[in-house]
DNA sequence: CAGTATCCCTCATGATACTG
DNA sequence: CAGTATCATGAGGGATACTG
């Protein structure tokens, strides 16, 4: 069965190579910023600490859902500190890390090649468009 | 029903809020380079031309739909031209235009901030997985 | 060689309801 | 206030088979 061992091979290969993926620091990385609510999350904390509440209103649209477990995600990998304070109501406070401080340039950097090129972009994709149409 | 109303204002807003987000530049190049293919894709074209089957070979692991879904794209956004030579058997070359190649350097800052950092994340995962085991 | 067409399935997200 | 628990869905991605 030549075929199924072709196909074997193929998915060892893609397996393999998921695990070196798994294991490359910048796909690690993209995998985190590129999360909807992460850059989100990171750049509304960059004018300093911010309540959940504070969070879940100026991130309209994100649900809570999402939001805790966006922020225990960054929380985890030491990107923001998480501060309760015992009181009633309880009140909790998020606040980057030098670490997650660090990630602002990048994110900056982000911004800047997409408000510099995305208008290229989008011009290009409506030649594509126009003749696909003809 | 005060309920039915708030859960409405609440969706409202989280469309809106997409809208918005989908009209971000910097969300568009965002949903982008996070796609797994679409940076090893380029990065691969860094060197030079190459074949399809070439980024085949190199991709390990990325499937003939995504390859090809994910070059029609690229090509679309004017990030990398598609070079069909009539012959028996077909030839076809992708290489970056002047667009892919200045998203190399962003790839690069990329990569920088991952090989630098990556491993304070590691550490803090480590730090907040042994806490909470605990 | 370089695709296209199809089916299938998982997994991430969101809505909803409940709680210390 | 700041969550947790549960359920549903739908879209992205892979496997497979076929083609100019």
């Amino acid at each position: 069965m030549p075929t199924r061992a072709a196909a074997e091979v193929r998915q060892d290969a893609a397996r393999a190579y998921d695990a070196y993926l798994a294991s490359c620091p910048a796909r690690q990385l993209l995998d985190r910023i590129s999360d909807k609510w992460v850059t989100l999350i990171v750049s509304a904390l960059a004018d300093g600490p911010q309540r959940y509440s504070d969070l879940a209103r100026r991130i309209a649209g994100v649900s809570q859902k999402m939001l805790t477990q966006t922020l225990r995600l960054l929380e985890r990998d030491g990107l923001l500190t998480r501060q309760v304070t015992a009181a009633v109501p309880v009140r909790v406070d998020y606040e980057l890390t030098p670490l997650g401080v660090s990630l602002l340039p990048l994110i900056a950097c982000i911004k800047d090649w997409a408000e510099t090129h995305m208008d290229e972009v989008a011009a290009a994709r409506d030649v594509y468009d126009t003749v696909a149409a003809q």
